[in-house]
Parts: C-alpha cells; sequence; structure tokens
DNA sequence: CTGAAAGCGCTTACAG
DNA sequence: CTGAAAGCGCTTACAG
C-alpha cells in the first residue's frame, strides 16, 4: 500500500495527500479530513526510506552509545530517551564498541539517515580530533569535555575529572591512607582515566603522600573482569597498600572481588574507592563508596543543548556538572582504626 | 557523491557500478577494479534510503531486546551481533520498555524497514498471542518457549524454566534447607516467574517440604532496587527462613543486600540462590550460586534458526537449551553446620 | 560483459 | 488550495 492508493481512494492526487501527511499548511481542511479517514482506515505507513530519500532534509536525533555494557551510560540513556520522547523527538540509539570510531560512525549515519543532531554517549577525542570536523549538524558530547577541540557544532557536558578524582583521593588521605593504589584505563593523554590520574596525582602532591605511577596504577579495560585481574596485578606488585582507588565501579566491584579472595577484608585491611556511581555500587557487600556523576544533570542539559542547536544556531558551551562523593562502607579510617 | 559520480570517474555506467558493488557475477575483472578503486578513492557509501527502496527486498536483521537494563540479555545480544556479523547480516537493535509491546513495535518496523527477520529478547506471549498473526517473516524467540502458540513462522529457545527452577529447590534441599522463600516477578500465567515457580512447586512437593506461596512467595520486578524490598517483605512475613531463591540474579544481588542490612550473613545465616548466571553473580561478595542459562548456546541456536528460516521454508523449531547449576559460595550446608 | 532506461515511493517547486 | 511533473539515488530486467 503506497500513498498513491491513499489517493485513489481518497479522490485527491499524489500531492495533496503527501502534503496532508506532512501537515502542510496550505490544505483545505475537507481534504485534510478525506485523507486522514483513508489513511486510518487502511492503517497506512509512508515508507521511511523514499521519504528520506526524497525529503534530504534532517528528521530523527541519533544517539551514538560507546560501549555496550556501559552502566553508567545505560542510566544517563534511559534519561536521554524519555526527555527526547518528552519533546517529541524520534530518536536513533546505536551501539557501538568500545574501540569504534564514533565519528566515522556518525559520519556515515549523516550520509544515510541524515540526522539533524548526534549526541554521543562517551567519546575518544582522537577520533573527535581527525573526523569531526565535516560534521554539518549540531552534536552533544556526553561524559567527556570537548571544549579544547573548539569545534563550532560540539557541546559537551561532562564531570570534571580531575577534580572528582582528586576529592575521592582526598578523601582517602583525610581517612590517613598514605599508600593508595590505583586501577584505570588506558592513560594516553586523550582518555578519561587520563584526566582522572592527574586528579589523583594533584592529590597526592598536595596531600605529601608519594605516588609512583609505574608501580601503583595498573591499566586495565572498564569491566569486572578487568578490574578482579588488575588487582591481583597490582597487589602483587605493591603488596602494603591500604586503600585502592579505582576509576569506574565495575572495575571497583571486579577488584573488591580479588581482594576478597586473598583474605583481604574490606574496608578493615584494604579501603576501595570507585568512580561513577552506578546502581550497583549501592547494592554490593560492602556497599561501594564512590564518586558520583549526575546522570540526570548530564542527560538534561545534553538533551537541551542539542534541542537547542537543532532550532537556533548557538555557540556551543562546554560545561562541567557537580559531582558528589557518595561515603558508603568500602573506606575505613585509619585515624581511629 | 552518488554512484553517479562514480560511474563518470571510473568511465562505466551506472548500472556496472552497481553491479559491482553488489557483487554480481558478471562483470569484468577489469571494470571492477576500476571502480573498486574509484570506490574507495572516495570513500564511497551508497545510500541505504535509495537503496532500501529500490530492493523492495528485505534486508537487514532486527533485534528486539524487552528492557534495557537486563544483563542476561546484554550478554546474549553481544553474542548474537558477533554471530550475524560473522554471516555477513547487517543487523538493527532496538531496545524496548520492559512493559513496551514488542510485538506491535515488530509489526511497524516490518512496514518501514521491512527487515527479513526478527530474533525477539524476551517477549511476552499475551502480545504474541494478540498480534504476531500479522507477522510475515521468519522470527525467533529467545528465553521464552513460544511451542503453545503455534505460529508456523515463531521458533524459540528457551531454558526450561520450571526444570532449572526445580533442581535450584532440589539442590537447596539437599543442603538440608526446609524454609525456602522466593522471590521473582509476575506470577499470570504466560510469565516466566509462572513457570519457574511451578519448578519450585514440583520440588517443594517431591523433598516433602512444605511450600505455601501466599507467605513464602514475594513478587518484585526484575531489579536490584526491587529485590532489595521484596527481600525486606518476605523476611518480614517469614523471619525463620534459611534459605531464599530468587527468581533472577539481579533480585539474588538486591535480596543479598537487604540480609546484610539485617546483620544476617550469608551463607551463614541464611543461603541465596540466583537464576541467570550473569556476570555480576560472580563477582559479588560472596559469590552468587545460581542456575546458569547457557547464553552462548541460546545465542547460536537462535541466530541459526533464523538464517535458516530467512533462507528456506522450514517448520518452525521450539527448544530448550540446557541450564546449569552453579555452586557457589552463597549457600551453607545445613547438614555439616 | 555493458549501457540505457524504467521505476521504487515519496516530496516539493511550479503553475494555475 | 490543488495537480502534474521532476527527481532523490539506487537496482535490475532488457537488449545487445
Amino acid at each position: 500500500m503506497t500513498i498513491k492508493d491513499i489517493a485513489r481512494l481518497s479522490g485527491y492526487s499524489l500531492g495533496t495527500v503527501s502534503r496532508v501527511l506532512n501537515n502542510h499548511p496550505d490544505v483545505s481542511e475537507k481534504a485534510r479530513k478525506r485523507v486522514m479517514a483513508v489513511v486510518r482506515d487502511l492503517g497506512f505507513e509512508p515508507n521511511t526510506n523514499a521519504r528520506h530519500l526524497k525529503m534530504r532534509n534532517k528528521t530523527s536525533i541519533a544517539v551514538l552509545v560507546k560501549g555496550t555494557h556501559n552502566l553508567l551510560f545505560s542510566d544517563i540513556l534511559e534519561k536521554i530517551q524519555a526527555k527526547f520522547a518528552a519533546a517529541g523527538e524520534e530518536v536513533y540509539v546505536a551501539y557501538l564498541d568500545e574501540d569504534a570510531d564514533e565519528v566515522q560512525y556518525a559520519l556515515q549515519l549523516s550520509r544515510q539517515r541524515n540526522p539533524k543532531g548526534f549526541l554521543f554517549l562517551g567519546g575518544d577525542m582522537e577520533f573527535f580530533r581527525e573526523g569531526f570536523e565535516q560534521m554539518e549538524v549540531p552534536c552533544v558530547l556526553l561524559t567527556n569535555s570537548a571544549e579544547e577541540l573548539g569545534f563550532p557544532n560540539l557541546s559537551s557536558f561532562s564531570t570534571d575529572d580531575a577534580a572528582a578524582a582528586q576529592v575521592a583521593v582526598d578523601y582517602l588521605c583525610s581517612c590517613g591512607h598514605q599508600k593508595i593504589g590505583v586501577l584505570g584505563g588506558n592513560l594516553s593523554v586523550d582518555q578519561i582515566s587520563y584526566r582522572r590520574l592527574r586528579g589523583v596525582y594533584r592529590s597526592a602532591k598536595e596531600n605529601g603522600i608519594p605516588f609512583d605511577t609505574t608501580k601503583q596504577y595498573e591499566p586495565c579495560r572498564y569491566s569486572m573482569a578487568e578490574g578482579y585481574r588488575a588487582a591481583g596485578r597490582l597487589l602483587q606488585k605493591e603488596p602494603h597498600l591500604t586503600a585502592i582507588f579505582a576509576l569506574g565501579d565495575v572495575i571497583a566491584l571486579g577488584a573488591m572481588r580479588a581482594l576478597a579472595d586473598r583474605g583481604l577484608r574490606i574496608p578493615e585491611d584494604i579501603s576501595v574507592v570507585g568512580y561513577d556511581g552506578i546502581v550497583s555500587s549501592e547494592y554490593s557487600i560492602p556497599r561501594l563508596t564512590t564518586v558520583r556523576q549526575d546522570t540526570e544533570q548530564l542527560a538534561d542539559r545534553g538533551v537541551r543543548a542539542l534541542l537547542q542547536g537543532i532550532h537556533y544556531e548557538l555557540p556551543p558551551v562546554h560545561e562541567a556538572v557537580p559531582f558528589e562523593l557518595v561515603r558508603r562502607e568500602s573506606v575505613r579510617s585509619l585515624q581511629d582504626g
């Protein structure tokens, strides 16, 4: 069934039917009624392929999620979808591999579906730097700052990673910890782990404790399995740590398991702090002390900025949203030990 | 950039370029080389809209995932995607709300994108019963059995829920537990929880222990938060339980937290068994004893059946894939207590 | 093996 | 306000 059938059945021409379907203003009320009646009767749905082919005009909004298993992102995504739905926007969600080039993917999607805007959930600065220039629609990056890139159509909202990590380590120091190990991702300059580690350095310096990256940092991907293994390696190198700061909650959860397997009690024998504030961190045993990223605000600011960027021509904005240290059970104070 | 540009630049006609792009056999090696060189140089990607519009023939495969936060599904999905990719199939993934009508969604998608097959990750029998009849392409349902529905184009692969639940409770009984509480979902007849509970009944009966649903069953959704609350309610009703069987690992994880908060040690004071075998169950403290659904086989059988259904006309198949009781740390034997 | 041409289902100036 | 017509970018008989 095509628009042609509707035309025939309604007694109007193709053009008029199409105009009704697209809510064009210059259609008589009579035509609109007649056509819609037929459309409803037949349960007609226009063919999106033909539509997109013709209307080189932008339609939906694309959300690109980097990493399928990222619990922080699924939290944010859920909120984003609700917000776009409330704004009556159709959204297309794609999940990419953690290592995939999200910018190339977006570029390709642009050619194919021509979305009117992109929302990136996580991103690799390197890919943005290399390929984003070709991007022509408004975009928003979440959880990473794209400020330094200076693209005119790219806004970003993120947690101040260095500051948040610093607060976490400051807290550990305030509890008397001096030998702190850190578990996190790839340390190349553009990566999130790198920025978080900067905060660790700052805190260590200000609190006058030593921090030797080679010995006290152990890299791993953001998963429980990797956190588990990395914690093992870290402890092998540095058996006398009194605390571990994991740059992601899933890493922390895996690490806690590794500690338990070595007979270490948390927090009695060793303290653990995570990062992100995912739901599971609230239910682990012990409950995980962590730095919570504000997913609600991230989602809210991101969606609003994108919508505005689509409707008006606006300069990009780059904002840090607040974070919060959530003190729970996985840290022990050495002072009152 | 379009196929036209490629034609011009390569010196061949539109038709030949298209044939090269689609790997048609009757193209000279020379033409193929020349065209592909230009395509590569320009980084050309054909427009899918035009493509789909023309080839009224079905293209991608659609995977509909019910529930965004279901960890079991994300496990399966990952495997499914790898398998379809290996088979050179393009897949379109959509995440639906836990309560959404996946069948209506599929019907709509059929009109729009005309996929050549659907793979449902989770599904509500009620929706299938009502609307699936209109579905015309081969479909596969995973984790639920659709056998009783008898649709000619719907296969299904699932764990024998009743048998698996029975094994879990049998195990608890073999450890000497007699007062067992159960936490799970909605008990309406079509639901998965209902089938799992049947296994509980069978086990209770065969092992000669009492089981009073009103007192010993507490319903909740499949999330940690709900598992946490439900465990609280259950314990309030029945404080003397020696074991809890949660019909989902996330429920079990939430329940373990609730028990810990009441000062109950697991498994010393109370044992816990989960269901699903998600990754987190391996890293919890204590590690969760659970019934593992075989995600690898579910994915494998599902993908193969769908591909076969697409390529040949085959009668639907309904299979139970094996499950496995994974004994870990959350259960204590009362015998050697 | 290749080219010229029709047509997929729609939208949108253009003319009236 | 409406219709006739061009055209979006592709694929695929058809003819050679």
